[in-house]
DNA sequence: CGAGGATACTTTACGTCATAAGGAGTTGTG
DNA sequence: CACAACTCCTTATGACGTAAAGTATCCTCG
């Protein structure tokens, strides 16, 4: 429920994220501590994970390392920041960019995949307000993978910027409504598809004239066939299949795009000796 | 900062989004009621746009209309009920889809140049946890308007709710980018760009190693020319012609579309004659 | 070794939040 | 005119983030 403090320093975040200095432990007085940063954002992560983003209180986090809520203030200078560590923690381990190759198209697939993933085994994730670019070192891993799944296909500056954030923004989004089905399935103790039958003869019945007021929205939803589950997926990948498309036809010279290129002159290098750290 | 109780029965918002019957007042008896579901989003939309997500508390939203915090609960279940309804009716009053035309590129861009510019005019929005969709009408009056603005284009089922997906995600992804560096700037008390290469400068700082560990990033940062303004500005524009190529792609060539879809001859995506927010 | 200061952590407290409970005033219908 | 329905208020509850101040622990320096 909480997500972000709107005027959080983003400066006292970014130190903590970048591993602020491990501090020498030489030459200083006081108990030991029996904290760390890291284990903090570990159980905050874990009370993320198990209790939901509403349960999530300095309280909580602190109770789950045996000690008080104000016991953390020592390590982290307040939820905000928490936050973003937990959430660049969350995105860390992604795989990273295969080494380039010519199908470019799989390897941003399994990029995609993989992101998808990690925000649907982590749903809070979703909860935490992006109006914010937090800049931590694992988002930017995964966006330089992205990157470097990208590069064979050979974009200028501007579209490849473009394209990242569009399918950046794509995985997350497709990943949110993917989440809350599940949240909302779970939360009533009923299926997918009951829920989303349910759902829709309540619409139906506060908006009766809903298939004259919606009729492309009736077309399109009475077009489905699956389970609600196979609709998403289907959404996710025929999502990714026209962005990609998209790719292939802004590149100047791509390899297997549909699209005959006309512009043979290849733009501003965008590094494609991506060796991929 | 507060965005959303994660459990709020979805239902009890639907029937309020739908105008929940508007109650013949005849054979009622009490004092009359001297608010109104209407005044009282009204009011939270002028909360939250003059001080911010942070400030809309329901005690705001209250004294805004000469009242007490309580005295909302009569028209009003609950704050999140409240924000769904605020959400929904930022988005009304976008304009409806054009009668459908063979330059389908340019109904959407509109369509998403006006999305874009709502987005920032309430950056609020942004802040609403999208891992909900409301489903109130005007939303999906704004989606019925980007699938009729997408219609000539001839998609199947499946690659279309993909398309719309990515389209809306796109949008709303990128306003936040926009939103989040004006407000930072803002905040600060400083022009965008200052705050950019500050921003920039910490980082260096703090991870000296950025360009071995980030080339790609590295090479995509510095290739960036004007102002950052210009730069979001670009990013949008590119990115959506980036998706309107994998629409025009993901088409069937020319054939059984109602109209003859335009051919993607063009190579670099930016081209495009977008006239954007 | 013992004092002093730094550090980890706790207790307590404050102000704010959403909202439950109950009461007061207002208005229509019997 | 009584009563019921209704709006709105006051008050109260429990949770929240975190400021302030206290306590216990440990290192360093005299």
């Amino acid at each position: 429920m909480v997500v972000y403090a709107g005027q959080g320093d983003a400066h006292r975040s970014l130190a903590l994220l970048w591993g602020a200095a491990p501090e020498p432990r030489t030459g200083r007085s006081g108990p030991k501590p029996g904290l760390s940063v890291d284990a903090i954002v570990s159980a905050g992560i874990a009370v993320a994970d198990d209790e939901g983003m509403a349960a999530l209180s300095m309280r909580a986090v602190g109770e789950r390392l045996g000690r008080t809520a104000m016991a953390l203030y020592t390590y982290v200078p307040g939820k905000a920041e928490l936050l973003d560590l937990m959430h660049d923690r969350a995105l860390a381990g992604l795989p990273a960019a295969p080494p380039p190759s010519d199908d470019w198209r799989a390897a941003v697939t399994a990029w995609a995949g993989a992101l998808y993933d990690r925000y649907l085994r982590h749903p809070w994730m979703l909860q935490v307000s992006q109006a914010r670019p937090v800049l931590g070192p694992a988002e930017l891993t995964a966006m330089e993978a992205l990157l470097g799944a990208l590069g064979p296909a050979g974009l200028a500056p501007g579209p490849l910027r473009g394209a990242v954030s569009a399918l950046w923004q794509f995985v997350r989004g497709t990943a949110a409504a993917t989440a809350e089905s599940r949240a909302a399935a779970a939360e009533t103790g009923v299926t997918d598809e009951d829920w989303w039958t349910a759902r829709s003869a309540r619409l139906a019945e506060l908006a009766p004239d809903f298939p004259s007021r919606f009729p492309l929205l009736t077309a399109l939803q009475s077009g489905a066939d699956g389970p609600p589950q196979d609709r998403e997926q289907e959404t996710f990948r025929t999502g990714l299949a026209v962005l990609l498309d998209g790719v292939a036809a802004a590149a100047p010279a791509a390899g297997d795009a549909p699209v005959p290129a006309t512009r043979p002159g290849r733009a501003a290098g965008t590094g494609e000796g991506a060796d991929t750290p």
